[in-house]
RNA sequence: GGGCCUUUAGCUCAGUUGGUUAGAGCGCACCCCUGAUAAGGGUGAGGUCCCUGGUUCAACUCCAGGAAGGCCCA
């Protein structure tokens, strides 16, 4: 080739416009995402967000305040994305969406670990010195700055993760006007006489001496002693009747894997269905099931012989004297009395369980509970117990049955038994007077329960997504008990109630006079004023709840506090009432074991006050599994770092990663599943850069108003119409796919967009117009147009789900970076778009595409060397706007009578040196080169 | 032990009221391009629909039982 030659083919390369862009291709999210966040405050862009959509349709949306405790995990990362989601799509839609981040600072995980650095560095024993209420204000103390800590830490931690929310101002369930809004939503409750106290066997912590919610238990394998014991029958009368011809005296057996709980005894039940055997083994005569009869043998390694058999109604009258304390006890029915194990007879001691609690009502029994708070027996247990832990009572109590010859039998048994969360040691069922809230009481006009109301709402109010979600709550509901809602700590929002002697003050217009208190001094005040002081402005002459006994002049403070799911299940009164003037809220979105949480303990309060749920719709997500579907615990070592996942792969990643769940079930992870997220993103950036350089060379970008009028004007039979046709459904379709919170989907159609509408398809197509026509050809101007529309609306679309690399890209198409994309104006495509016309067209195109891969093997390797043939059917398509060979990929195009297509091979046609087609105009022209018509003018060369 | 849920290709998931040959993306294999280039394009091979029974002309789908896993409760 001479010199000459090859420096005019330099020319003709540099006559391409080929793409350019600032945009790069590498995002480099971990560091250009600070930036954004820097740009976003600087913006205050969740306020002047706020303040441009106020105008708009409210989406009131709640956030469920996490536990102010640790840094964010990998849930955090799931919830807190998806809200955003939600947050920034609202946005998109046209909504106004506030959204007030929430930190629930009280309870026990807290205070737990104040007491634990406490006890470390020995500041514990000054406190032990102080008054009580001293005492209390210096944990308090601590335990206030430390929830402080973790909510600046995870606060940072949230933001970067690009969430927007009024982080300036988020909601503390610690605050005063917060802890004031708690109490008014309690004084609601104790007006509709919805909360009372009483002894009853709750969830003890030896460990923390204090009662237990359901939440705060966990189950572990645990090994107890199992006794069978012997109680000999009372010979009275009832006795006489049924067993007069023997005479030696007769005993029931019982079983029980609690033996400290035998001093508590008060009754023994049995099943009155069931049969009954009276048994001689060694001149000793027990009454056991039947149908345990054998099992037992076993079990006793004794031989019985059966003398009589009974039903078990039979047996109900009789007495029974306790084995170790001068009393007796009846034989009751219960019917939850099974056969399945032990001996048919259970042995009930109402203060240490539900069940026989429940006995235990039922037959007037009390709930006797010989236990102190320390797990040690009182003075009214036998002497040999007192002051004994119940563990260590254990077997002084077996020895004590044996040396009786009460004790047939006993081994070791592991069973499931739940222990203290924090301290995860074994809790006990102990009576204590607590307060609760009952969930069966009916109030207000309608005379319906919380209960009731409850099921209403969730049959007809409220809207599950997942729609299972209605069938969890439901059942959780049905089965309930009622609401401990008190717990015996410091670090909570005091229950502000007062005690005279036997009297006990707690009515609506004493908690308002308190919650008036707190407004201004926050709960503090409970334990730095006097109870007069703290009553100063409360008037029992006006309060016609007043108890009559009740000597105001005597009141002592209670020390009880709130169980923390009463302050979070009130946070629709704080933030929704006093914040936001909003109630209800249209969703409230957690984790499925929120059903039993937040969802339901905020329903409860909800109904008793207004009387409605605080929502319209719950949004439940599943757990973060690992790769094998197992739990993630920091104990298994299976758990992510979310601080090294951002900085690895960065927030955008992760974000792209949470769209493309199906958010409902469990969710795996696995980093290798971060490297899939972070390919598939650079898809997105790619495609969202190669538009962007081939629009940066036109001087000025279009307004708007130009694209939307060159969508309105484009001419049906262009590909462009094909293309905006699309994207119009698209446009439509992900609109959807935001309103229902289904961002998988999103993340589908985002993705199938990029990859197969533009990237394999317009783009490819697009490229030799781009390239090679001339810069003011009218058909690379409408490509750059449709580009342009393209991105204003992916663009938008991406937002809420990468909010940098779109803002990013956004900035790229006007070349100004202080631009912000939520609060640009909103740009979408409505039109209906009649695509049936291409339908044949794109059909036959992938045809070609199988039969171009077929002719590879026949050495047509690139598709520009081939022609293709197609059927004249194919033939009236109007090819004025648009270029068939380019819509192939082909270099020409012709037509012939056969239904199929075929393959011409053009290897030894002219090629064009610019756009290297073979096309039937390319010529060697004036210079020696090998030109197309179209590259020639564009060259301005004959 | 109970309630709710999950189980479909190597991986992550779709699969409408039972009805031709069960789909997508990733990954993989092979190929093209080298003018989107630490990019882009094409084609293709992958399935005992967790297991066992039952209903039905017909079951991934409906019913019963079981296994594994998750959340919640006891």
């Amino acid at each position: 080739m001479s010199k000459q030659k090859e420096e005019l083919l330099k020319k003709i390369k540099k006559s391409i416009n080929l793409p350019k862009t600032s945009f790069p291709m590498k995002a480099n999210l971990a560091q250009n995402e600070s930036i954004s966040l820097k740009r976003w405050k600087k913006q205050d862009l969740y306020a002047v967000l706020c303040e441009r959509f106020k105008d708009n349709p409210p989406f009131i949306f709640h956030d469920g305040p996490p536990y102010a405790n640790g840094h964010i995990h990998a849930g955090h990362l799931l919830n807190k994305v998806l809200k955003d989601f939600v947050v920034r799509s609202q946005f998109l839609l046209g909504k106004l969406c506030q959204f007030i981040p929430g930190w629930d600072c009280h309870g026990l995980p807290i205070e737990h670990k104040v007491m634990q650095t406490l006890t470390e560095s020995g500041k514990i024993k000054k406190l032990i010195d102080l008054p009580p209420d001293s005492q209390k204000m210096a944990i308090r103390n601590e335990c206030c700055s430390y929830a402080k800590k973790y909510i600046k830490l995870q606060s940072s931690e949230m933001k970067s993760l690009l969430t927007i929310a009024d982080y300036n101002a988020p909601y503390l369930t610690m605050t005063k006007q917060y802890e004031a809004s708690t109490l008014d939503v309690f004084s609601e409750l104790v007006k509709k006489q919805l909360v009372y106290r009483k002894l009853k066997p709750v969830h003890w912590s030896i460990a923390n001496q204090t009662a237990l919610a359901d939440a705060e238990l966990e189950y572990f394998d645990k090994k107890d002693s199992s006794v069978f014991v012997s109680f000999n029958l009372q010979k009275n009368s009832a006795f006489n009747a049924l067993f007069s011809e023997y005479t030696p005296s007769v005993s029931i057996v019982i079983w029980t894997t609690t033996p400290w709980t035998l001093p508590a005894n008060l009754a023994i039940a049995l099943h009155k269905d069931s049969s009954y055997s009276l048994v001689n083994a060694e001149n000793k005569l027990y009454i056991i099931a039947t149908e345990l009869v054998d099992p037992l043998s076993k079990t006793l390694n004794m031989t019985f012989k059966t003398l009589k058999k009974m039903q078990g109604s039979e047996l109900t009258n009789l007495q029974y004297h306790h084995p170790f304390i001068e009393k007796t006890g009846p034989i009751v029915h219960a019917d939850f009395v099974s056969l399945e194990d032990g001996s048919g007879f259970v042995h009930i001691a109402p203060g240490h369980g539900t069940d026989d609690y429940l006995v235990g009502l039922e037959h007037g029994l009390d709930p006797y509970c010989p236990v102190l708070e320390d797990g040690s027996f009182d003075t009214s247990a036998p002497d040999w117990l007192h002051g004994k832990l119940v563990w260590d009572a254990n077997p002084i109590i077996i020895d004590h049955l044996r040396n009786s010859d009460h004790l047939l039998h006993e081994h070791d048994f592991i069973h499931s038994y739940p222990h203290d969360w924090r301290s995860k040691t074994p809790v006990i069922f102990r009576s204590t007077e607590q307060w609760f809230i009952g969930v069966d009481i009916p109030f207000d006009s309608s005379q319906d329960s919380l209960r009731q109301r409850a099921l209403d709402a969730i049959d007809h109010s409220i809207e599950f997504i997942p729609d299972w979600g209605k069938n969890r709550l439901k059942g959780m509901l049905e089965s309930r008990p009622d609401w401990c809602i008190s717990r015996q700590r410091s670090w909570g929002l005091p229950i502000p109630a007062f005690k005279s002697k036997n009297s006990v003050l707690l009515t609506k217009q004493s908690i308002s006079a308190i919650a008036a208190v707190f407004k201004e001094e926050g709960s503090d005040a409970w334990f730095k004023k006097t109870a007069s002081e703290l009553l100063s402005h409360y008037n029992p002459e006006s309060d016609p709840d007043f108890p009559q006994d009740f000597i105001l002049s005597k009141a002592e403070k209670m020390y009880d506090i709130f169980d923390v799911w009463f302050e979070s299940g009130s946070s629709w009164n704080a933030v929704l009432n006093h914040r936001q003037q909003q109630f209800p809220a249209d969703l409230y979105l957690e984790g499925s074991d929120q059903h039993r949480g937040w969802f339901h303990l905020s329903l409860l309060p909800s109904l008793g006050v207004n009387h409605i749920p605080p929502y319209k719709k719950l949004l439940t997500h599943g757990f973060i599994v690992d790769k094998n579907g197992h739990k993630m615990s920091k104990s298994t070592g299976n758990a992510l770092n979310v601080q090294d996942l951002l900085s690895q792969y960065g927030a955008e990643v992760m974000r792209w990663w949470v769209s493309s769940l199906s958010y409902e079930n469990d969710i795996k992870v696995d980093l290798s599943f971060f490297n899939i997220s972070s390919e598939s993103y650079r898809k997105i950036r790619n495609t969202l850069r190669f538009l962007l350089s081939n629009v940066t060379h036109s001087d000025t970008p279009p307004s708007l108003d130009d694209l939307h009028s060159f969508v309105e004007q484009i001419p049906k039979h262009c590909l462009e119409y094909y293309v905006l046709g699309k994207i119009s459904q698209y446009s439509h379709d992900i609109s959807k796919a935001y309103e229902n919170y289904q961002f998988k989907h999103v993340h589908s159609l985002l993705y199938e967009c990029c990859n197969d509408l533009l990237s394999s398809f317009y783009c490819s197509i697009s490229k030799d117009c781009l390239y090679c026509d001339s810069l003011d050809s009218p058909k690379r101007k409408r490509i750059q147009l449709t580009f342009h529309v393209i991105l204003e609306c992916l663009c938008r679309w991406l937002n809420p789900i990468l909010p940098h690399t779109s803002e990013e890209a956004y900035h790229a198409i006007y070349g100004d970076p202080s631009l912000s994309l939520p609060l640009a104006n909103s740009f979408s495509l409505s039109g209906t778009y009649d695509l049936s016309y291409w339908e044949p067209l794109m059909n036959a195109r992938q045809l070609s595409l199988k039969l171009l891969e077929e002719h590879k093997s026949k050495g047509i390797e690139n598709s520009l060397d081939a022609g293709l043939v197609l059927p004249n059917t194919l033939s009236n398509f109007d090819t004025e706007h648009f270029n068939l060979s380019d819509f192939f990929g082909v270099s020409r195009v012709s037509f012939h009578d056969h239904d199929h297509l075929s393959i011409q091979d053009l290897r030894s046609e002219p090629r064009c040196d610019r756009s290297w087609k073979r096309d039937i105009t390319v010529k060697e022209r004036s210079c020696g080169i090998f030109l197309s018509e179209r590259d020639a003018k564009a060259l301005q060369i004959n």
